[in-house]
RNA sequence: GUGCCUGUAGCUCAGCUGGACAGAGCAACGGCCUUCUAAGCCGUGGGUCGGGGGUUCGAAUCCUCCCAGGCACGCCA
């Protein structure tokens, strides 16, 4: 638990039973009591809009049911003042007091501070990227990972019990392509006049797989390959790619804590579920398939769950996949897919209903395609002619922090387009190093401080009081409301709300800096201001952490 | 045709589980380096929140219709 969370339970509390206690009101029926930052300043620190929402079933004006509760409050210590406002808002203004204890938190709970119980270990599952092992990543996997990865994160940090997952689409018509393409491209290196067929997988990288065959066992698979024999193409071609996969996500700073095969879901898991659906007459049989009900789920129709050649669709084994992982215990299951994939929504939200979940089970967060621009123009890519820029590329460009910042900072919800150059440039136009600069300059400050010969070690003995100016008591605040941050942004599922927040901080230590000198005369005030500085350092190390974006100590 | 996402300052976006005069960055203009990194700070100007209607004490936020852009609508995965 974080002070700032409890301050405002408690303020919660209080109002709830200062409108039980206020006899003149006649409330049968309390809605939950909402606590906002208002908006302005000088609208206090926390309001609430309690008194107009009670106004209708309590016969009264809002402002004098607020005056009510005010007049029915008991006191509370954190509370310097209350007021009614506007239409009937309750204002309250919090004593800095409070604040300076926040200081001694950050430094008690160091790099667990932020961490809260919101989740109470519930266990949670956030499936990402998934993409099918058939060619490396590109752009339009890598804002997915970012998201899967902080929000997998952040959930952890507000208290869920996180499992981060990738699904290996290993199974199915893709991966017989791939092995063919392998192949054909094989022959042709061989010498073979032979055609790629127009559904093969046409990257370089694809050549590159069947002359490594080439190389290591020259033309020993040259009558497989024209006979149709797939096998050793398809799996060396699997080994390698999903290798390649799990490497280029290491170096963006994703690890994920299970690598599920479709492979193990064919047979029996599949047959498993589509038996018990079968059963309950969810799935029933037409035209020599069988089809999943789902229209009576909300979905537009209903889906084919094994083909008139007896082979499972995509579907099915998907069916057979959730079953699997509400099997394992998840009582929430976050998939985050691609805007392309929206066309599933519906569908697999009804597959969690036939299985006998809460739809709310399974929350989807679609994310929004990404457009490349170089010098202004979109960078063309097309995945069909095997030309798309690879997720490996723009790491290498960009960086790997400017690359995962890029990725978060915008709502799922809206298209992005990923500036390269901007992306690039070391300038106040580039947010990720704004916020990197903030903890470089306070490294600086600590090395200044040493070569002083400051004392660093009683840090208890300080007076914090001595923090009174503007530019301290925001900075303060911007750090004692990192936890509650964490919390808004774990329940809206929102991991954008966090790069955001590291910005703010950032930039309520900048104003800080050019306000406040840190090595001043004063020693009392000299290490006020260093209690608070180590302070910022710590919920932004917490902070860079959370996004997966280094803390470099100089720039 | 149907469904989903988007439309907020010149540009890129936040706010959208309804709240008090609509926010940030960039760009424009004007200031700040004899002390801790100017990759920074401070200030000024700039908006019919795509448009119409509705619900509400109160709407950028909810409902509805329309307009514009993107994506998706397979016994593919």
């Amino acid at each position: 638990m974080s002070l700032i969370r409890e301050l405002k339970t408690s303020l919660q509390e209080e109002i709830k039973s200062a409108i039980e206690t206020a006899k003149q009101l006649e409330v049968t029926d309390l809605p939950p009591i909402k606590l906002e930052t208002p908006r302005n300043e000088d609208h206090g620190d926390y309001a609430t809009n309690i008194a107009m929402v009670l106004a209708g079933q309590a016969k009264m004006p809002p402002r004098e049911i607020a005056q009510l509760i005010i007049d029915n409050l008991t006191e509370l210590d954190f509370i310097a003042k209350t007021e009614v406002a506007g239409p009937g808002f309750i204002n309250f203004y919090f004593s800095t007091a409070w604040l300076y204890d926040v200081v001694a938190e950050i430094e008690e709970q160091a790099d667990n501070y932020g961490q809260i119980d919101l989740g109470a270990d519930e266990k949670v599952q956030v499936e990402f990227v998934s993409a099918n092992p058939t060619g490396p990543l590109h752009v339009g996997h890598s804002r997915g990972a970012v998201v899967g990865d902080v929000l997998a994160n952040i959930l952890q940090t507000a208290g869920f019990d996180v499992s981060k997952e990738y699904y290996i689409n290993d199974a199915g018509n893709q991966m017989d392509l791939l092995g063919n393409s392998v192949a054909i491209r094989y022959q042709q290196l061989l010498g073979v006049d032979i055609e790629l067929p127009e559904d093969a997988y046409r990257g370089e990288y694809i050549t590159e797989l069947a002359r490594q065959i080439v190389d290591q066992d020259g033309d020993s698979y040259l009558s497989a390959a024209k006979d149709g024999q797939l096998e050793h193409f398809r799996e060396y071609a699997y080994q390698k790619l999903l290798e390649r996969i799990k490497i280029d996500l290491n170096n963006f700073g994703i690890e994920f804590d299970n690598w599920f095969s479709e492979r193990s879901l064919h047979p029996d898991k599949i047959e498993e579920v589509t038996d018990k659906l079968q059963a309950e007459q969810l799935i029933y049989e037409q035209d020599g398939a069988l089809w999943f009900k789902s229209s009576k789920f909300g979905d537009d129709k209903d889906r084919v769950v094994i083909k008139e050649d007896g082979t499972p669709t995509y579907l099915a084994a998907d069916i057979a996949y959730h079953q699997d992982k509400y099997q394992r215990g998840f009582a929430e299951v976050i998939n985050v897919w691609g805007a392309d994939h929206h066309g599933y929504v519906e569908r697999m939200k009804a597959v969690v209903e036939a299985l006998g979940y809460q739809r709310e089970a399974l929350q989807i967060i679609l994310v929004q395609l990404v457009t490349l621009l170089r010098d202004g123009k979109q960078v063309p890519m097309s995945k069909r002619a095997g030309d798309f820029v690879t997720m490996r590329d723009v790491i290498k460009e960009v960086g790997k922090d400017a690359a995962r910042y890029f990725y978060v900072m915008r709502s799922p919800d809206s298209h992005f387009d990923f500036d390269l150059e901007l992306a690039k440039e070391e300038s106040t136009e580039n947010p990720v190093y704004y916020i990197q600069y903030a903890h470089a300059r306070i490294c600086s400050i600590l090395e200044q401080v040493k070569e002083e010969g400051v004392e660093v070690d009683s840090l208890e003995e300080i007076d914090l009081a001595k923090l009174t100016t503007e530019a301290e008591i925001n900075l303060l605040k911007e750090l004692a409301d990192y936890p509650e941050q964490i919390a808004k942004s774990a329940e809206s599922r929102a991991p954008h709300h966090m790069a955001r927040f590291a910005y703010q901080l950032a930039s309520a230590f900048h104003t800080f800096y050019n306000k406040c000198y840190v090595l001043v005369e004063d020693q009392e005030l000299l290490k006020a201001r260093l209690r608070l500085v180590l302070a910022t350092k710590q919920v932004l190390v917490n902070l860079l952490s959370l996004l997966g974006l280094s803390a470099p100590e100089n720039m």
